[in-house]
DNA sequence: GGATGAAAACTTACACCGCTAGTTTAAGGG
DNA sequence: CCCTTAAACTAGCGGTGTAAGTTTTCATCC
């Protein structure tokens, strides 16, 4: 088959199949010659819309990015807005886990990507923290939403009560994996609210006083 | 070349190169070919040690697991001692870090890991948190440990000025690689004393009330 | 409106991948 | 001493990313 009339490819389609066969199997389970069967084509002809698969693999990560919602630092103060963020982050993430390990590489080039650094830590700064003390914040709160949505945490573990049998303490853990959803949320919550709270604890302390009668007016 | 007199490969040396493998190339560019010929011998080679190249993964993983140090559990409070363990956690992982993204799918079925979830949880326990919470501070840690290791926050921002003219907060991004260590370490920081502050908060207002008198006595 | 060039599918092919099967020889136990 | 097991090998299968070149169609310009 030469070109066709009509194209049977285009980026978007590409790669919102290549997200549904990585929900659907695994990173590791995605091959260019699946993708391309999948959209009922050949291997290469991928190569005509995309140069590389980790060019691909970008697309599908930053179109997962794009779904945060970060009008959040609009609407609220910096630490619900962060709440809110980071619940919106973490959703966009647990809703596709399989390319979080990709995803949680870097903002890279990735234009959705920049946008919601920019939009974090853009909102710190207005908020009184210093540059360095906001790039830090926004890092942390990265750094504990990625780890929570790279793996589950209940799911990391073995169905297999033997195994456990050496561990005193781990006599339950068996079960965790079939609690995995209110496992992993209550992490998160505990995780998220206690974060917040110490970062508004050095907040009071240490940018507020500043702030106090430096604003418009 | 057959069953040579001295062997050439034991599970230590194979795991020894691939970590090293791994630290230099990446998880990507190790294949048991390249494993094997670092070790002076053919591909195939490799299984007559271990069954699967995912094997080999796993072992690589829990020898970093392995030097994380647990023992602070028996030494110090919980607050101290989970700091500590963080801090060390960190250490070992920040060390490899392109094995983390393979780690930090959970303990599995691997012997270290799963004797550091034993301590975590039974030092928690035995502070007084109910088994849930523990549960939950845990995996709260786990997964600011993971992400903080996973990628560098820092090297994940491109160094090309141009690339952040269009976002306005980020127009020192391209900075970031150049501190990468004080950015990732004072990040890591901040994260974890916020997080063990808002913990201890808890522990205050939910968990110390209940002790009082229930002590040995 | 016919020539021209880009675009989008194709086929073929290369080097590499994880792993299996079968072979050879040495080591170690009865 | 024999026999099993172990540890290396070679050969090979099906799969991978992607480069190269082919064919045909579409869009554009004189």
């Amino acid at each position: 088959m030469p070109r066709p009339r009509q194209a049977l490819l285009n980026r978007d389609r590409i790669v919102e199949t290549a997200l549904a066969l990585i929900d659907a199997d695994g990173l590791g389970a995605l091959s260019t010659r699946r993708l391309a069967a999948a959209l009922g084509v050949q291997g290469p002809s991928l190569y005509n819309h995309f140069a590389t698969k980790d060019e691909i693999l970008d697309a599908v990560a930053d179109s997962v990015t794009a779904s945060v919602d970060v009008s959040v630092f609009d609407r609220y103060d910096w630490v619900e807005a962060l709440r809110r963020w980071a619940r919106s982050y973490r959703e966009a993430l647990a809703a596709h886990p399989n390319i979080v390990p990709y995803l949680a590489q870097g903002p890279g080039r990735r234009p959705a990507a920049l946008a919601m650094a920019d939009a974090v830590y853009g909102a710190l700064v207005r908020a009184g923290w210093p540059p360095a003390r906001a790039t830090h914040i926004g890092a942390a709160l990265r750094y504990f939403v990625a780890g929570s949505a790279l793996g589950s945490f209940a799911r990391g573990f073995v169905e297999d009560p033997e195994l456990y049998a050496a561990h005193p303490h781990l006599n339950q853990a068996h079960r965790l994996r079939g609690h995995q959803h209110s496992v992993d949320e209550g992490a998160f919550t505990l995780g998220l609210d206690a974060l917040l709270h110490g970062l508004a604890a050095e907040y009071a302390r240490t940018v507020a006083p500043l702030e106090r009668g430096s604003g418009p007016g």
